[in-house]
DNA sequence: CCTTGACTCTATAGTTACTAGAGGGATTGT
DNA sequence: ACAATCCCTCTAGTAACTATAGAGTCAAGG
């Protein structure tokens, strides 16, 4: 019933190192060991090693489902913090869909500039991103 | 009109550490020294950190802006390298928005089994976190 | 019994794009 | 002359793994 560790990571979808980098990082406790010193992992440590794989597949640090972890010990009384930690998780990826939303619009018009090399005598798009303020205008070599 | 560091990373909105880890990472060429063993910048070192600087705003890794440097050489010529690289570079930001848009779907729908502590003795979220094939169906204790 | 192959162990270094610090020297202003 | 501010090199740290090296374990086959 136990599993060693190679059997633990393909059920969880990882790697074996994976595993043990989460053992390091304090997210899954030390398993017991064989006579050889090979890991032996129970039901549990399974459950919580796809737990955590569940996490990471929704984009958590390892900080978050750390914290997770501490209040999954208690879920009745931690409801409102562990709905909290995710709100705040799901603001983050939204921060983030804002900022990549922005930066598409900044990467259309850059490329949108391009109107063929034959135009004007260079490249719209590096003349674009030359654009700034912070030097002097005049035209030098590196 | 050279000038040092401090001075060209404030004009490019960036730290002094970054533009030395530029030049290490070889995308500014070493500058000439002052006898102290300054580095001083010229006008056109300062366009290029500037160049850097906005590759970098737009979310670029420095490989691709490595790349753009040499391709800027002859900005003409590999008018439609730029342009491809540009349009690869947009299609990975497409490819990330894309990802969070699920993630954020994934997310709201799990946030959204939480009903409160008291209908089913447990949390919700946490029980959505836990769900998994992988292991057998016991609870168990790590 | 011996060997082969698949598995596992620890420890260490690599990835990205910086950032922060130690411990020292250079320059500038008073 | 001295303090404050700049600058120098070198090293280590960040997140979440991944990928080695070099060794040990274990089951099956000959």
């Amino acid at each position: 019933m136990p599993y060693r560790i190679g059997e633990a990571a393909k059920r969880a979808g990882c790697k074996v190192e994976t595993v043990r980098y989460y053992e390091q990082a304090g997210l899954l406790p030390e398993p017991a060991r064989t006579e050889g010193n090979f890991r032996l992992y129970s039901e549990a440590h399974l459950e919580q090693l796809c737990f955590i794989r569940h996490c990471r597949s929704l984009n958590m640090s390892l900080e978050d489902i750390r914290s997770l972890l501490e209040l999954k010990t208690r879920p009745i009384e931690n409801c409102a913090e562990i709905n909290a930690l995710v709100d705040e998780h799901i603001r983050r990826v939204e921060e983030q869909m804002d900022l990549l939303v922005q930066l598409r619009q900044s990467l259309q018009e850059l490329r949108g500039q391009c109107i063929g090399p034959e135009a004007t005598g260079t490249c719209e798009i590096i003349r674009g991103l030359s654009e700034c303020e912070c030097h002097g205008g005049a035209d030098s070599k590196v």
